[in-house]
RNA sequence: GUGAAAGUAGCUCAGUCGGUUAGAGCACUGGAUUGUGGAUCCAGGGGUCGCGGGUUCGAAUCCCGUCUUUCACCCCA
């Protein structure tokens, strides 16, 4: 009976394989050498866990489950609410700074389209108890520094920075009662992705001010701090933008980020800086979104902590990447270090042992130094081992550097060496061959 | 949750005014006188035409349902 894959999910098979693996590779490697520590959890959670941060209308978006006890359970749909308790409850002996990653598998039951899936990995960064808009750079910086690492250019990306502070207060200025400011963000998020005129009905249904509603849209149209501070006055939370585009400035990726005020995160936790990045034609979705989220472990019964943080899907990334042509490279491809391969006519050795003995112990030796090594298992119809020429051509379908040959010259200790790539071979002895590659491990 | 399009071999597709045992290319497997590979040539395996029902003497082909995929909306932690 054949069983269809489950909807929304991806099957790894070695090609897929290794481009995840040098996705998560990469998000690993650059975490850690901008000082962050890699943390996990459960892949399942208490479901009011997640109705803390998000009510009721996230449940229908995530997959939950019943135990035997009778306890509802939720499979994670994010990280964040599971790094919150985790550090509430270490809170007190926990080195800082806390500066920590993770690549969680994420489940949502969302319908899924193009660079959206229901099951998918994001790479997750966050600095938490460090109240200084360094942190914030820091988790720019590190977002930026992948990318840049795995092949992206500021031609092909765009960080998109805003402040949720300078939003605040120039609505404020503007006269935009506190209550309304959250439906706000929600309608501000919208204005890249809706034409004009709805954007503008939405304000006016919201505000129902016709003079609030067009200092709304001219804010909105301002190109930089500059043109605002100009226009609203100077504000606290201006200081803070400056100083972080000058900190990613000294950091050397002034070319990559951009201020614009129409990034304003569809969460209501978010509290300070926030961005997103998006490729640059702007045909995806965003590749990843964070900033800074003062309330969160306060909301899980922890202290008053800030915390900024960035969080990035393995989807639209991969899909860009792949456009990019980032992901077509050699190393990616399946490979052996050595191949051995016997010859088929030569009678037993003097103390009975057999071109396939000695092939299979020179493998294990070979393997000691953790090169990739294999001998065919392949038999002709009658049971004979299979011809030289099947085993080479065995060894360059599965990618292999260098082949050694096992045929009459062992008599004398010696085996043949051969590069698969320029075809030159020497004769070497077994143990030499096995010191010079200890020697080269070293 | 809403709307639209699509589903034939592992992949890309051809085949339908309804008519015998459903095809191609690529991929895969085997072979081309067995101590030298990638090319080329030859051969082969593989499909209950997504699944279920209906119409019909007869369905890959027409109708209905369903599942999956893709795209857009909702949402986006």
């Amino acid at each position: 009976m054949k069983i269809p894959q489950v909807k929304g999910t991806r099957d790894f098979y070695p090609a897929e394989m290794a481009v995840r693996n040098r996705i998560v590779d990469g998000w690993k490697r650059v975490s850690q050498r901008n000082g962050f520590e890699e943390y996990d959890g459960p892949i399942f959670e208490r479901l009011e866990m997640y109705q803390i941060k998000s009510g009721d209308e996230i449940v229908d978006q995530l997959f939950s489950l019943k135990d035997r006890g009778g306890r509802n359970l939720a499979i994670r749909p994010e990280i964040t609410p599971t790094l919150a308790r985790m550090v509430n409850q270490r809170i007190n002996s926990l080195p800082r700074p806390i500066k920590w990653f993770s690549v969680p598998r994420l489940c949502r039951a969302e319908r899924p389209q193009k660079g959206r899936l229901r099951e998918f990995f994001q790479w997750n960064i966050d600095i938490i108890g460090v109240d200084d808009i360094r942190a914030d750079a820091d988790v720019i910086f590190t977002t930026v520094d992948y990318l840049r690492d795995i092949g992206l250019t500021a031609n092909d990306i765009v960080v998109k920075i805003s402040s949720r502070r300078m939003l605040a207060a120039v609505l404020k200025e503007i006269g935009v009662p506190q209550g309304s400011l959250d439906s706000l963000y929600a309608v501000l998020d919208k204005m890249n992705k809706l034409p004009d005129e709805t954007f503008e009905k939405m304000l006016d249904e919201l505000l129902r001010d016709s003079e609030m509603v067009s200092k709304v849209r001219t804010f909105m149209g301002l190109e930089n701090i500059q043109q605002i501070e100009g226009m609203f006055g100077r504000q606290e939370a201006f200081n803070e933008l400056v100083r972080l585009m000058e900190l990613l400035n000294s950091m050397g990726i002034g070319d990559y980020y951009r201020f614009d005020q129409g990034i304003v995160r569809g969460l209501a936790y978010y509290t300070g800086i926030v961005f997103e990045i998006y490729d640059k034609a702007s045909e995806l979705r965003a590749i990843c979104g964070g900033g800074r989220y003062d309330n969160l472990l306060k909301d899980f019964g922890g202290p008053a902590i800030s915390a900024t943080g960035m969080g990035m899907g393995d989807c639209v990334l991969e899909i860009l990447l792949k456009e990019k042509g980032l992901l077509d490279i050699p190393e990616l491809e399946k490979g052996l270090d050595y191949f051995i391969a016997r010859v088929p006519t030569v009678v037993p050795f003097e103390d009975h042992r057999t071109p396939l003995s000695v092939a299979v112990q020179l493998a294990a030796e070979i393997r000691k130094t953790d090169r990739r090594v294999d001998v065919s298992y392949r038999l002709t119809g009658s049971g004979e081992p299979p011809s030289l020429g099947r085993q080479l051509k065995e060894a360059a379908a599965r990618n292999t550097e260098k082949c050694i040959i096992i045929g009459d010259e062992f008599r004398e200790g010696k085996l043949v060496v051969k590069d698969m790539a320029s075809g030159e071979q020497d004769m070497v002895g077994y143990d030499v061959f096995l010191t010079d590659l200890a020697g080269e491990s070293e």
